[in-house]
DNA sequence: TATTATATGTTATATTATTACATAAAAAAA
DNA sequence: TTTTTTTATGTAATAATATAACATATAATA
């Protein structure tokens, strides 16, 4: 979603720090085609920065994290690259069970779902993340 | 949600084997208020078995979650007993981010919107997981 | 009772993630 | 500019989560 003109330009604006693990970690996960494990992102990161470390690594996906760019998919312990508009609340996932491919999904309708099933049963929800397994278009 | 006389009957009928850390895991999930970790299970599950290891808690974890008696809150890496009948594709939990209270809930409607959403787009939803944080009623 | 299938016990190890502390680099204040 | 403070990184150690492999035991079936 993002080039890298964009976020670097973000950043700027936001005042974020860009390191080179920062921007290292971003490019591994962006180029990855699905998503990717952060061992893996480590031993990638190994080309660019000399000897890296876990912790270099978990840093810098907790930052992208953080600001939205990249996303964990949970049941696969793996981040990918956020390919909508950062801001948003919820998160969907459609995850091929043959393939693994990840498509990140906009199914709008479930932020209205939420609302009204909730709000009567008054639990308040700050946000969420849907995974949904099964075969995409090219597997099935 | 299900009692052990029912449990135990249900097993009989499918001819599963209920064996005793099977059982004894499945209390201690039952039991629990909150979701509750592996290796968490797998203390209490000392007090009733000599000296368990890992893959004792974690086999008896896999065979309750391959029943549907229980889930894993992906989010958490804990397991919660499944607290709605035994039959459904897809799981709903509303998670509390200040007292850590996880509500197994029944958004019947994310059925139809993930059929009718996903349709077009040909991915085929096999299952699904939806974990939505925010606050219970008691926190907020 | 013999055979087969299923479950457990046990050791070891893989995978995923964080803590702690020293050093470095950048930003802000003086 | 220099000093101070804040933020980020390097590095070693270890915590937390999960599985593999193989021997033994138990239950189901023939």
């Amino acid at each position: 979603m993002f080039k890298e003109e964009q976020i670097i330009k973000i950043c700027k604006q936001n005042k974020w720090r860009l390191t080179e693990p920062r921007l290292e970690v971003l490019r591994i996960i962006s180029l990855s085609k699905n998503p990717i494990k952060a061992y893996d992102i480590l031993k990638k990161l190994a080309n660019k920065i000399k000897n890296p470390k876990p912790p270099t690594a978990y840093r810098a996906i907790q930052f992208w994290q953080k600001h939205k760019f990249i996303h964990r998919i949970e049941s696969l312990n793996a981040y990918q690259a956020c390919s909508h508009g950062h801001s948003h609340a919820g998160t969907q996932f459609l995850i091929c069970d043959d393939c693994g491919k990840v498509i990140e999904s906009n199914l709008h309708e479930i932020s209205e779902i939420l609302k009204k099933s909730t709000e009567n049963k008054t639990f308040k929800p700050l946000r969420w993340n849907l995974e949904i397994n099964g075969l995409c278009s090219q597997c099935s």
